[in-house]
This record gives C-alpha cells, sequence and structure tokens, in this order.
DNA sequence: TTGTATGCGTTATCAC
DNA sequence: GTGATAACGCATACAA
C-alpha cells in the first residue's frame, strides 16, 4: 500500500538508517549501495514522507505567506516572486488568507506557527505594538512586505518608498505642464499605505508651489467602485477646482475614475489626465493604457524571502529591521496629457 | 521554549492523553478538567503541532491544488472558491505552481504525495492517459477543474460546458444582428480548451446557416499580445472577410484584439464588435466594458472540493467520473453592437 | 473518565 | 560505511 523507508531497506537489503542517509547525507554512503538504494526507490515508487521528515528534523523547509486577499489583483505578482525565491532555496511556501480581517491575521500567525513554517512574510495593513507580544512568543523570523510597522515593534518591511513614489507621480505631472491636480487616496484608517501616498502628494503639490487644496482630494478604499465614486465627488466641485489631473492611489481606482469621466462625456487624457499607483497586469491592457507608478511586486517579495533566510540560517545574529525601499517606476503611457 | 501536549499535561496536572483528547474528543473528557486543561493550555500559549498531528493520525486534513500558473487572471477566483469550500469543511489547502510546464505537473503530484493531502485538485491542461499509472500509485482521490480527462483515464471533471458555451456566444451575436463572425481560439494543441470553443463556434455558424470559414479564424494562446496578433491577421483580410464580431476564447486575448482595433483607428463596437470568454474581473473596467460569458470559477472550485472530500470520507464507495457542467452566463456589456 | 503504552515515518546519535 | 536505537509531538487502543 504505502511504502516507507523501512520497505526500501529491506528491498534492498540495506538498513533503514542507510536509506535516509542516500536521502540527505548522499555523500556519507557508498558507491554501490547507493546506487542498489536508489534502484529500490525507484521500482518501489518511494515517495518520503514530508511531515514524517518534518516531525523528526525540526524542519519543514517552508515558508509562510499571510495576505490580506487573494483576490487583490497585485497579489499573483508578490507571491510569484516569493514563490520563485522560496523554490530557488529549497523552501515551499504555505498560504494564508486573512481576508482583509484583523482577526484573521492573527490566526494566520497560529495557523503557520502550528505548521512550524521557519519563517512568515505578513503583508496585510499595519502591523502595530499589539502584535508585539505574539511576534515576540512566535519564536517565527517575520518580514513584511507592502506595509510596515508601527510603534515600538521593529520588523524588516520591504516596499516601494510611497511617499516618494507619489511625490515623482506630481513631479511627472508637472513636467508635463500640469498644476490643478487632485488625488484619490486610499483609506487613512488602519491602514498606513494611504497616509503615505497623500504625503507624498502633499510634499509635492507644496514643492512646486501649486499649494493643498483639500477639496482637491477624494477618499477610496483602492478598489474599483470607490475610484468612480470619488471621480464623481471631484467632478461636483470642477467648476470651481478646474482639475486638470489626478492621480489615484491604485490601478483599481485609476480605473474607476475613467470609467466615471468617460461616462460623464468627458475623454481621458484630452479633458483630464489620471495617473495610477501598482502598475498591475491589466494597466497596460486598456484604453488609453494606463500610466502609473510600477511596484516591483515580484523583487519585493523575493527579497523579503531572502531577508527571512538570513534570519532562519543565522538565529543568533542580530535581526534586519526598519523599511528597505525598492525601487519605483513612473510608467509612461496614455492617460496623461501633455499641456506644454 | 515549545510547548508541548506533555507541558500542558504537566501544568494542568493530567496525562498527555487527556489533553490529546480535549483537542480531539472534548465531549469524552470531564467538564472540570478539560477547564482546567483548557486553562492551561492558554496560559502556557499552546499551540498543537500540526505536523506531528498528522503523522499520528494520518489525517493531514489537506487538499493539494495543481495550477497552471499563478498569474493566469482568473486562478484567484478559482482557489478562492477551492480555499473556501475547504475551509467550510475543516481542510486547509497546499498550492503547487506548474508554471505550465508538463513535467511540473508531474513533479507536483509527487510534491502533494509527500505532503500527504487527502485529495488533489488539478486544473493544468488535458489528462490523457499516459498520467493513468500515475494516478493509480498515488492513492489519492483527484479531480479536475477547467479540464477533463482524455483517453481511458476517468477523473470527475468540473467546467463549464465550452462547446455549449462558445455556441451561445454566437447565438448572441446572431441575436444581434450579426452574421460575419471571426473568432480567436487558443491553441488546439495540448489545449483541449481551444478545441472545444471552437467547435462550439463552428456549431454555431453551421445551425445559423453561416458557413464555416477557415479565413475567419485564427488561432492565440489566451494571452493579451497573441489577441492582437491574430486581430492583426484577421484584419489583413478584412476586405474580402467583411466580419461584424469577433469573439475571443479568452478576455485577455478580446482585449488584445480591442486595442489593436484601437491601433487601427477601428472603433468598438462600432466598427467591430468583440466578445470575450471567462469574465475576468477586470472585463468590466475596460472602455468599452466587455461583454463576454462568464465561467462561474468560484462555484467549479467548491464543487471540485465537495466531489473530492466525498471520495475523501467513502473511500470504498464507487468515485465520480465524466464530466460535470457548471452553468456558464453570457454577460452583456458594451463591446458589441447591435445591427438590427 | 483518565492513564499507560505504542506507533506514525523519518532523522540523528551512537556504536560497530 | 553501516546498523541499531532513541527521539520528534501527538493520537489512540487498551487498561484501569
Amino acid at each position: 500500500m504505502k511504502v516507507t523507508i523501512r520497505d526500501v531497506a529491506t528491498h534492498a537489503g540495506v538498513s533503514p538508517a542507510t536509506v535516509s542517509r542516500v536521502l540527505n547525507r548522499p555523500e556519507l554512503v557508498d558507491e554501490t549501495t547507493k546506487e542498489k538504494v536508489r534502484h529500490s526507490m525507484k521500482t518501489l515508487h518511494f515517495q518520503p514522507n514530508a511531515i514524517a521528515r518534518g516531525l523528526s528534523s525540526q524542519a519543514t523547509h517552508t515558508i509562510g505567506l499571510v495576505i490580506p486577499g487573494i483576490n487583490d489583483l497585485f497579489f499573483t505578482e508578490l507571491y510569484g516572486g516569493i514563490e520563485r525565491a522560496s523554490r530557488e532555496n529549497g523552501m515551499k511556501v504555505l498560504l494564508f488568507d486573512s481576508q482583509h480581517s484583523r482577526s484573521r491575521s492573527l490566526e494566520g500567525f497560529a495557523f503557520l506557527k502550528q505548521h512550524q513554517v521557519e519563517g512568515i512574510i505578513f503583508s496585510s495593513k499595519v502591523v502595530t505594538d499589539d502584535y508585539d507580544a505574539l511576534l515576540q512568543r512566535l519564536q517565527i523570523p517575520v518580514a513584511l512586505t507592502l506595509t510596515e510597522a508601527r510603534g515600538g515593534i521593529s520588523l524588516p518591511a520591504y516596499k516601494v518608498d510611497e511617499v516618494r513614489a507619489e511625490f515623482d507621480v506630481v513631479s511627472y505631472l508637472v513636467s508635463r505642464g500640469h498644476r490643478r491636480i487632485g488625488m484619490i487616496t486610499g483609506e487613512e484608517t488602519d491602514d498606513i499605505t494611504g497616509e503615505l501616498r497623500l504625503q507624498g502628494y502633499r510634499n509635492g503639490v507644496i514643492h512646486y508651489d501649486i499649494g493643498y487644496h483639500p477639496e482637491w482630494v477624494e477618499v477610496g478604499n483602492y478598489r474599483f467602485d470607490s475610484g468612480y465614486t470619488a471621480m464623481q465627488k471631484l467632478l461636483e466641485r470642477q467648476s470651481v477646482n478646474q482639475l486638470t489631473a489626478v492621480c489615484a492611489a491604485s490601478d483599481e481606482m485609476a480605473l474607476g475614475a475613467m470609467r466615471c469621466l468617460y461616462d460623464m462625456g468627458l475623454h481621458v487624457p484630452d479633458d483630464m489626465s489620471i495617473v495610477g499607483f501598482d502598475d498591475l497586469t491589466m494597466a497596460r491592457m486598456t484604453i488609453p493604457a494606463l500610466t502609473t507608478v510600477a511596484q516591483p511586486f515580484a523583487e519585493i517579495g523575493a527579497q523579503a524571502v531572502h531577508s527571512l533566510l538570513g534570519m532562519i540560517q543565522h538565529p543568533k545574529e542580530p535581526k534586519p529591521t526598519g523599511v528597505y525601499y525598492l525601487p519605483h517606476r513612473m510608467v509612461e503611457r496614455e492617460s496623461v496629457r501633455s499641456l506644454l
């Protein structure tokens, strides 16, 4: 029925220990017996039991990943980077979807702990002080992606410099002759991302002597529909605002905004320029193709993995901490008009 | 350091077996000792070791999922349905990305076998005879999604009736007055999907006395760029073809086709109607929003899980077999013009 | 209702 | 270079 290491051993006429050795330390075993054992493994179709190995060796070679929601469109790229980097280093990845629920992210830690993962990548919203005790107890290295720690707690975080990125968006727009630039940002509550991007926008409009006008800003929740609604509100004030461009804190909201403009009979970019944030796969598939700032999701994931690997391999060395910025990149496509 | 069932036992003044019982068969243990044990678990922050449980009980409560590629845009919805149905039934899911490689899908089975999953959902291309021996040996229930088995091998498959779905697309187009309907299909080699959708198209044009014209058909690989290229080729023959509508075998190709038309100065749907296939999240976010046929990805995933659950719980009963069709649905949006 | 003893499949520490 | 043997953390017959 199920073939174990013992079956292989008897079939090859050796001890289980030797079979285990050809699996883990083949250099320690004689060439001929090694061949013999391998042959037995083939013919018996032996598959080592990863569960038993994990229990015995106390090493699961697995990295846990907590994500906010599998349906978030950037997720697959992040995962791709993580999975690849893990695989290249002999690690597997175990996924946990917190479904945008704070309590479920906590569950995620418990789940991954139970499965003896050797490191955890966390990418759900802010990580605040109240995680502290939990994380201490965990005794598992943790790295953050697309978010950062707040308060006393210190965990390494991998992301783009969002303040700078959004500033660069404003710069780009200014360089195209825009001055009356609005923004659709993300929620500020429990979400550091929206806060940072808004800060970048604010820095930009102040830096370029445009001034910060609260009435030029609307808040969304990163999703398409909220982008639509936000643009509607902006449009209601358009006669006084006279915006020529709007930057959104996500590609999805940017597309929602474009849809709203379309429904109002306005044309992008002729009547209004739009810039997104993320550079999702679909950003190049729309008409007009979306000008946006690209986050290197795969690279961010890979960096987090490498960071974890370091902590796993050198448990006694001081752990990395603070925020590591990966380079963002303006992607110029068709949704911005030059006023010059 | 790490707290086990024994630690809890001594702390609560009971035997390890009792602790194990409150975990697995709480009804068998006295109310007061149960409380005592649970209290100890809390204060010691006990987390049961899933690895050890799996080894001991021979039940991992895990379903394995082999997907062709994490970056395929429909994947997250399929996964969502699978994860949800699994969770509702006390199961976890372990993911394996075959990266569109046949050999890697084979590896996937080995990987999942090693991790002692109790069932496998497979969704990579065709499953043919040569999988047979492997699958037999596996001794693990397998269900297919978005594909089906070919040859002698019989595995339950969950998907839409693609022939019928594409036929319905043609019907829809005809009902809007179209007759000169082209198609961008998927690869026919090693891919049953493209074959079936083309068959549906063919049935349609024949049924409506339009006739099948090979020169109205181009082949792509489901991706955006291939849709673009295919439409280019179609356009080269447009003076003789005089197509008024094109249906694509995927939403991505449909968008690629739309982009091509846009670049050629043609307007959708005024100059050409376009229909997709899948109803990806982004289908409603484009302008014009894409008319397409929706696959119930989440439902397909959930059905596959339930099918697996049945096989797991009743190992001796005959396993389900054949193809189970889930209802597709025409989603009417803006990319088709009525000629009537 | 609770405790003891054994096994799950593998790794690892010893001897030989 | 190879073979016994004891963990790994938990579940479960069997006893009590």
